[in-house]
DNA sequence: ACAATATATTCAAGATTACGAATGTAATAT
DNA sequence: ATATTACATTCGTAATCTTGAATATATTGT
């Protein structure tokens, strides 16, 4: 294990959190939860369009912070590391945001297995978008 | 205490993770630390010109990241929450980064009254930058 | 009042990122 | 083979961020 400098562990950091620090990101992420979600789930959930949504993923894929897996259509997408929940809910807390209301919009269901696009319940109440 | 959308809430702490997600203000955080630091502390501690440490500092500031106080010609600087440091050090961790490679170069003294720049030995050692 | 020091702000050019539009690819169904 | 569905990638422009240069402000000393 290499002696790093400030400067490169500093880089290192800021890209983890760069590919975080979108609203974008943060709300796929707490669609995703500690479930699983393929593309049409998250379409549902946020009422975006799919290349939009899929370019997002993309980031937080070359970043490491989630794990798609293949299944016929559907690509599954997951949390790489659920850590990165308590850094979304740490940074919600350094943001002046009461401890709840974001933790009570994380996704805790692991998504059925898909039969999108009527893939049961809306995850997050449009209502709330 | 007013029911927020995703969106918003998802802008809110993206204001905060931007304003740290930068390689230049995670070294400042890093070298700030526990303590409170003066301009010409960084300055010396980071090696950087000082209006382009004034201007993160200003980032960080806006972000309520920081908060400032002068005393004299000196403007010390301090984190306003020391969870920040946790975040950066989780980030860290999902960035795959060995646990104390961050947390051993987190300044832990409280600078001394400010006799700048001639400020006490140097606070990461300039082989480490 | 003037000079010196410490820090802040403004400005502009270049670099990077965001996002829509269009298109590409992989898997299944017919 | 072709069509359809689910998702990914590329590309161009607009918007944003970075960073150096110049300048401004605040405080202290003379």
């Amino acid at each position: 294990m290499k002696k790093q400098s400030i400067t490169s562990l500093s880089e290192q950091i800021a890209q983890t959190l760069q590919a975080v620090s979108s609203p974008q990101r943060i709300a796929i992420l707490i669609a995703i939860g500690h479930g699983e979600a393929c593309v049409c789930h998250l379409e549902n959930a946020l009422g975006w369009r799919q290349a939009y949504i899929s370019q997002h993923l993309m980031a937080l894929r070359k970043a490491n912070i989630l794990q798609d897996r293949r299944e016929g259509r559907y690509v599954y997408y997951k949390l790489q590391n659920v850590e990165i929940l308590n850094l979304i809910l740490d940074a919600a807390a350094l943001s002046g945001l009461p401890a709840d209301s974001i933790s009570a919009l994380i996704n805790t269901r692991t998504y059925p297995s898909c039969e999108c696009p009527q893939c049961s319940p809306v995850l997050i109440p449009t209502s709330s978008l």
